[in-house]
DNA sequence: AGAATCTCTCGGCCGC
DNA sequence: TGCGGCCGAGAGATTC
C-alpha cells in the first residue's frame, strides 16, 4: 500500500516542471514559512549547485534574517539584510519545510539534498532528485541590473507588448516554439505553457518566427498572460511543493488543452492530439486547430 | 560578429 | 532483471 502510494506520487511529480506559475506558488509557500526569520545555520550539501560564490561566503548569512522573497521569471530570490540567493529549480528542485532538523533528516533520506538552512522556526530543505537545481549567492552590492544571472533574463509576458514580440520574432529565423522557450527575450514560459499558448493562439509550433503576424504576436502575449494568471490562481500544474507535513497540489492540469493529452481528442474540434518533436523538445499539437 | 545549433549535466523511467 | 536510450532547463561550446 505504501509502495503503491509512493509510485503514484512519483508519477504525478514527474509531470511537474516548475515554470512561472509553479515558482510563484513556491515563492508564496517560502514566504509563509521563513519571512523575517533569523538564519541559525546553513549547510551546502551539493557543492556543484553553488555558482558565483564560495561555500565559505555562504556562512556570512548566519545571523541575518530573510527580509524578502522575490521571483523573477523562474528564479526565486531570497533576500537577507546584506545578501541574496538566486535559486533555480530546473526540473525537479523543491523546497520542503520541517519543524526540526531531525525530522527533516529522517523523512528525506531518499532525496538528494542541495542545501539546508535552519531558521529560528523552520528548517528549509532545498532538494533535487536530479541535482540540476542551482544556487547563486551574492552580496547586495551586486545590483539586479549588474547581476550576471539576472541580466540575462528577458521580460515576463506581463511586461511585453505584442508589437515588441513581433519585432523580435521577425528578426529571427527559428521556429516559434524554440523562440518562446528562449528565456533571454521572453521569460517564464516552459514546455507546458508554450504548448498551451500556441494552441490557444492557433499557431503550429513548427512555424518559422518571421512568418508570425502582428495579430498572432498580440495573441501570444494575450494568451500567455491569461494562461499564466489562471495557473497562478490554481497554484500551478500538478504537485510542485511536496512536504509530508504540508503538501500542496496545483490544479491547473485540469485546464490543459494539449500538454500531456497526446492520443486524446482535441477539446475544440475532436481531432486527435499528437506529440511531435520540435527542436528536440516534446511538443503537443492539434494539427487541425494549429496552422 | 552574431545567431543558431550542439553538448552536457543527472537519475528515474521505459521498452526491449 | 538488466541495460541502453530518453527526457529536459539552461549554460557553455561549437558551428554556421
Amino acid at each position: 500500500m505504501v509502495l503503491f502510494f509512493f509510485k503514484t506520487y512519483i508519477k504525478i511529480y514527474n509531470l511537474s516542471m516548475p515554470e512561472l506559475p509553479e515558482v510563484e506558488s513556491i515563492r508564496r509557500y517560502i514566504e509563509k514559512n521563513i519571512l523575517n526569520r533569523r538564519i541559525l545555520d546553513i549547510k551546502l550539501i551539493n557543492k556543484k549547485s553553488l555558482r558565483n560564490s564560495s561555500e565559505i561566503e555562504l556562512n556570512n548569512v548566519v545571523g541575518q534574517s530573510f527580509t524578502n522573497i522575490n521571483r523573477i521569471a523562474k528564479h526565486l530570490i531570497l533576500h537577507t539584510q546584506d545578501y541574496y540567493f538566486i535559486m533555480h529549480l530546473r526540473m525537479e528542485g523543491k523546497f520542503i519545510f520541517f519543524d526540526t532538523l531531525q525530522d527533516a533528516m529522517n523523512k528525506t533520506k531518499s532525496l538528494h539534498h542541495i542545501l539546508i538552512i535552519q531558521t529560528e522556526n523552520k528548517v528549509l530543505l532545498f532538494v533535487d532528485t536530479r541535482k540540476f537545481a542551482t544556487i547563486d549567492f551574492f552580496k547586495k552590492d551586486v545590483s539586479y541590473s549588474a547581476n550576471p544571472v539576472l541580466m540575462k533574463i528577458g521580460k515576463e509576458p506581463f511586461d511585453l507588448t505584442g508589437k515588441e514580440l513581433y519585432v523580435w520574432l521577425t528578426s529571427k529565423r527559428t521556429n516559434i516554439k524554440t523562440a518562446l522557450l528562449d528565456q533571454s527575450f521572453i521569460s517564464g514560459l516552459g514546455n507546458i505553457y508554450v504548448d498551451e499558448v500556441l494552441f490557444k493562439s492557433k499557431i503550429d509550433p513548427r512555424r518559422i518566427t518571421n512568418s508570425i503576424t502582428i495579430e498572432e504576436s498580440n495573441n501570444i502575449i494575450k494568451f500567455s498572460i491569461s494562461i499564466l494568471r489562471k495557473s497562478i490562481e490554481m497554484k500551478g500544474s500538478s504537485i510542485r511543493t511536496y512536504s509530508p507535513n504540508d503538501s500542496e497540489t496545483g490544479g491547473y492540469q485540469k485546464y490543459l488543452n494539449v500538454y500531456g493529452r497526446q492520443g486524446e481528442e482535441c477539446l475544440i474540434c475532436g481531432n486527435i492530439i499528437k506529440k511531435i518533436k520540435v527542436a528536440g523538445r516534446g511538443t503537443h499539437i492539434c494539427e487541425n486547430c494549429q496552422k
